[in-house]
DNA sequence: TTTT
DNA sequence: TTTT
C-alpha cells in the first residue's frame, strides 16, 4: 500500500551509527522541520522527525554530515513497539529514509577546514546527487573518541527493510 | 521546509471525532498500512500511522467511513509532545491529514443497507474525489448512540495547522 | 536529487504491454486524475498523466487492470525527447512507476465473470498490496487476439530504470 | 484523486515572470533533477521539468532564484493542452508548484554582491523556511530591462489552479 | 487521444 | 530549449 514520505530538515544532532550483529550499518536520526506556518502565538515551530537509514547510506550520513546539516529524505513510515526498562510497551513512529540527499554541511559557510577530501568520490557518486562537494567531518567530532564509534552492538536485524 | 506525505491505508476503527471548546471538528485515526516486503519470517507486517484530519473533512470521514474502510490520506508529519497522567513527557508522531480520499467503504461489497444518501452531495463535491458513492454508517454503529457523540470536548486548537 | 510522485486516478484505456528486444516488459497507460477543485465554469476537470511501468509489475497490470481500473502509483517524473516522423524534436514527461496499487478493477461492481482465479496468487503477494481480490480481464479483451499481443517489439531498453 | 510531487533541482533558466489580465503574477520554470543512476554509458542524466508557480511565491521565486539556484517544490502534477501557431494540438504535462522552498541561490559561494538586501523580509517570512538567507540579483540580470520586465501580458486566469 |  |  502506498507509504511515502519526503522531508527537508536540518540534523538536531550528528547521526548516531550502530551497527547490527550481522555487520550492518545503521543511522538514526532526527530531522527538525520547519512548520510553514506560524502558531497561535505568532510562533514559527518545528517537527522533530525521528528517521532511520541502513548500510552504505548510513555510513555515508554519518561520515558527512552533522548537527545542523540539511538532508532531503525520501522514504516510508514505520512504526514498531518494544518493551522499555519499565516493562510497559512504547510505540514508536519513525521514518525510514530510502534515499537522502545532502543539501547542506553543518559547517558549508566556515571555509574549508583542510582534510583529504579524496575518498569523498565513491560517496560523491551514491548519494550526493545535489552535487554538493561534502567536506571533512569537524574537528570536535573526530577528536571524541567515543562519538560513533561505529563498533558493533547488540542490535537485530528484525528491521532491516529489504 | 518539505514535509509530505501520502498513504493509502485501512481505518483500524472507527474514527473519534471530536470538538474543540470553539467547535472546531477534529479526527482521530490510525491507518494499517501493508508494507510491500515480507519480514524473515516470511509474513507481511502492517504499519499504523496515527493521523487527525480537521474540519468539514473530519466530520465527513467519520460519517462514511469506519473500521476497515480504505482511504487515502495526502498530509505532513507533526510531532508533540504532551505529560502524561504519571507526569512524564510523552512524544507523539502523527499526520496531519490535509485531504484524505474515500477509496473503498466498510462495507462496500455486502450491498446496500438502505438508509438516506441524501445529504452525502454535498461530502462528495467536497472530498469524494474517487467517484465513489459512500454508503450510510454501519448499524451496529447508529445502534451505540455513545461512539463518536459529536459532542463538545474539552480540546484546545493550539493544533490547528492553519 | 528529490523526485517523488505519488497518484491514485483511473486507467483511460487498457495499458499497452510491449517488450524490447532483450524481453524486458514494458506497459504505458495514462492515470485520469480528477482535479480536487472546479474551474471557472464550476466544472471538475481531470489531468491525463502519462505513466510507464517495467517488468513483472508491467505484465500484472497488463493482466488484472483495464479501462476504467483505478490504481495508485508510487514514481518519478521522467522526462525524454524524440525526433518524431516529421523530423521534430518532441518532448514528453511521464511517471515512471516503481510500484502500483491495485484499488478498484475495472468491473468490480458488476459481480464475477468466471474464469480461473488461481494464477493471481502470485500477483496477489507481490503487488496487490490493497487486499483486492483481482478479477479476470473482459471478455472483449480475451476476444482480441492482438491487442496486448505481448510480442517482442523494436523497442530500446535504454529507458530502463535501474 | 491524490495527485503529489515533490522535487528538488536546479533552475535551468531565470524564471519567467508573467502577469494574467487580472494583474495574477505566474512564474514558469523548469527544474533539472539528476537522476540517481546512470545510463548504459555511465553516464548521469538529469529530468527536465516544467513547473508553474501564482501570485506571490511566483513574485518571490523571480526575484530571489535564477539560473543554477537549487529549490524545493511540493505541488501537482497538471496537464493541458493547447494549439499550436501550426494549428496542431499540443499536449504539455507541468508541476504546479503550492509551495517553494530557496535551497541555494545561484551565486551563494561567490560572496555578497552589495545591493540592498532589506525587501527580502517579507520574502523569507513567506517562503525561505530553510533559513537561507537570500542575496540580491546577479548583476547581469539587473542589466537587461527587457527580462522579467513584470508588465502585463495577456495571460487568461483559466489556468488558476484556486 | 481520455477515467468514474 | 536545459542545471551543478
Amino acid at each position: 500500500m502506498l507509504n511515502r514520505t519526503v522531508l527537508v530538515g536540518r540534523l538536531t544532532k550528528d547521526p548516531e551509527l550502530r551497527y547490527t550483529a550481522n555487520g550492518v550499518a545503521v543511522a538514526n536520526f532526527t530531522l527538525a522541520v520547519n512548520r510553514p506556518f506560524s502558531n497561535q502565538q505568532g510562533e514559527r515551530e518545528a517537527d522533530f522527525i525521528n528517521c532511520v537509514i541502513w548500510r552504505k547510506q548510513a555510513e555515508n550520513l554519518a561520515s558527512y554530515m552533522g548537527k545542523g546539516s540539511m538532508v532531503g529524505v525520501d522514504g516510508r513510515i514505520q512504526t514498531r513497539s518494544f518493551d522499555n526498562q519499565e516493562g510497559k510497551r512504547i510505540f514508536m513512529t519513525e521514518v525510514v529514509a530510502e534515499s537522502v540527499q545532502f543539501l547542506e554541511s553543518r559547517n558549508s559557510n566556515q571555509g574549508k577546514q583542510g582534510g583529504q577530501p579524496g575518498n569523498t568520490s565513491n560517496q560523491a557518486q551514491q548519494s550526493n546527487q545535489g552535487g554538493y562537494q561534502p567536506q571533512q567531518q569537524s574537528q570536535s567530532k573526530e577528536q571524541n573518541p567515543f562519538e560513533d564509534s561505529g563498533e558493533p552492538v547488540d542490535l537485530s536485524d528484525d528491521d532491516l527493510p529489504f
